[in-house]
DNA sequence: GAAACCAATTGTCATAAGACAAGTGGTGAT
DNA sequence: ATCACCACTTGTCTTATGACAATTGGTTTC
């Protein structure tokens, strides 16, 4: 697992010269970290700490005001995992992140984080990496809710991410995706035949 | 505006000291800019920089599929303006940001705010800052597109931002909450009976 | 001051997607 | 083995919003 931990660091800065040494440092900080399928990573209320996730899926969602689910985001390996306003605000968070299945990684708070951002610059950079990148992904998202149709949205989620399918409830997908679970299940009734 | 200058970077880090000759080298580094009304503070295909925006508005847009613009955002001062993905990732711009009045602020590229970020924890913070309430302002937006009617997204702008519509015109309003300004229209014709 | 232009409004009609309720099928508990 | 539960599907009906085209009103320009 630390291999991969390396590799995912270096890879996510590919213009840093950085040595195993040094990453060796950074690893000490972090602790390993285990969930099972169907324990939460981060509840609602608590404040968000970091997960370079290596192995497994997990769910993140809050609620609207009619007390419905809202599903906003599905991770899987490898990535790092945080929820922004909580994490770098230090504020409790209005999302709960839950384990689709057996998840490992390594865990770090904001403290520890930040110390480490001031000791090594190329994890200063990892970190901006990592928040700018969040950004992107979540901007794209966005685009493609304003700009495709219920259709179109669930046939880019099939070639993207078709895995997810087998791991994610319909009704979570439904809710990610802006569409009811009706909805989604009509299109993929008609999808085939087109 | 030197002082507004600083007044803005200090408050957006009340938690750090900065003493006033730290802020004095940042400026230094900073270079004036105005644009008059029309003129763009970035077009797609450049690659972004920062503004330190202390007058004035602007806003951004791209086109859809279809070639469609789609406002995409409104800045008012005093805020940051830079484009996530091309400003971290020193890569072209899909954004379009046009001034809709006329704009003061202070201007710098990356490779100067990076350089900065080096040399002052408390510029870097302030940009680990600007990136987070950037994220959870977008974000904000996002998931009032998914849990509000187009009514009550209109709503919501007339309560948190009236002044827009003195200075934007309707159709880029309906756009920025994905609505036709055949919609809008309608919306705000029948928004007093109620 | 007429023509041209553009933003905004309005009318008519079409449609994607939601609401709600009933039905299906699989799984787990006792 | 049966019951209960839950995810998912399907039917019917409603509705918010879009598409498209015509009209209005203001402003620019020559």
């Amino acid at each position: 697992m630390q291999t991969h931990f390396k590799i995912f660091i270096k890879s996510s800065i590919p213009h840093f010269f950085v040595t195993d040494s040094e990453l060796d440092n950074i690893i000490e900080s972090f602790e390993e970290m285990e969930l099972e399928k169907g324990e939460y990573f981060l509840k609602q209320g608590k404040i968000s700490g970091s997960l370079v996730l290596l192995e497994g899926h997990l769910r993140c969602y809050t609620f609207n005001e009619n007390g419905d689910e809202v599903t906003t985001a599905f991770y899987s390996a490898p990535r790092l995992i945080f929820d922004v306003a909580s994490f770098f605000q230090q504020k409790p968070s209005v999302e709960n992140i839950i384990a689709l299945t057996k998840v490992k990684g390594y865990y770090m708070n904001y403290k520890t984080v930040d110390k480490l951002f001031h000791d090594y610059a190329f994890f200063r950079e990892f970190g901006r990496a990592m928040l700018a990148k969040e950004y992107i992904l979540f901007k794209d998202r966005t685009m493609r809710l304003i700009n495709l149709t219920a259709e179109e949205r669930y046939a880019h989620l099939m070639q993207t991410n078709p895995e997810l399918f087998q791991i994610a409830q319909l009704r979570h997908i439904a809710s990610y995706l802006n569409i009811t679970d009706t909805s989604l299940s009509r299109i993929r009734r008609d999808f085939g035949s087109k």
